[in-house]
DNA sequence: GAAAAGATCTTCT
DNA sequence: GAAGATCTTTTCC
């Protein structure tokens, strides 16, 4: 717990759904470098974002792709709705969803810092500390990311999402064709901070 | 080290 | 019945 955040800096801005009111692979870029925070017992665990991929309605990639369903019921409301579902049957993937209501627009977060609580984190693995979170499905175990949290609004629940001006914007930010998928390769909507330890993937 | 396999469940064909 | 926005462990150079 020691490694924890007890108190949020006064500097710090909270991220509101306006923030995320944007097309996906702009808001995508503008994560990086932006804290995720879970609240667990009363303390904040998490740490800046350092990967992310977007996805939108057209693009056949996208689980939103042929509209509407129970499970993607999150990407189609207001932007800043967490859309979380399982893959392969055993991971949780988080996301946010982006643009205007109505439209199945998200970005899902695939790696982060594990800056704050690290040491409380659940870890499936002996993975090395700056691992621990790198990865859609591993991030989501090291904080207690499940099913839960779907269809809550970022910052209205145990999850929030802040700008902090000394590592908001990153000086710098590749892109690249994003990762496990078949269809949609020609986007290059996977986005990251160069060369930071905590990638899912150089 | 890299490659392959196994775990496990929802969605769509 | 197959594929999927994945990760861990085992197996093989």
């Amino acid at each position: 717990v020691s490694d924890s955040l007890v108190k949020i800096p006064d500097q710090w801005l909270p991220l509101e759904g306006d923030f995320f009111a944007k097309d996906a692979y702009v808001l995508a870029r503008e994560l990086l470098g932006c804290h995720l925070l879970v609240k667990k017992d009363d303390v904040w665990i998490g740490g800046p974002i350092c990967e992310t991929e977007a996805y939108t309605q057209d693009d056949p990639a996208s689980h939103s792709y042929r509209g509407e369903s129970l499970r993607n019921r999150s990407m189609f409301q207001e932007a800043g709705t967490i859309y979380v579902y399982l893959i392969y049957g055993m991971h949780f993937c988080l996301n946010f969803s982006s643009g205007a209501f109505g439209r199945g627009d998200a970005v899902l977060i695939r790696a982060m810092e594990p800056l704050f609580g690290a040491s409380v984190m659940n870890r499936g693995s002996s993975a090395k500390r700056a691992k621990i979170c790198s990865g859609p499905g591993r991030l989501c175990a090291a904080l207690g990311i499940d099913r839960s949290f779907d269809g809550q609004k970022v910052g209205e629940s145990a999850l929030s999402v802040w700008r902090d001006p000394e590592r908001h914007p990153p000086i710098r930010v590749f892109n690249g064709p994003r990762i496990g998928i078949s269809k949609g390769l020609d986007r290059h909507w996977r986005f990251g901070i160069p060369g930071h330890p905590s990638l899912s993937r150089p």
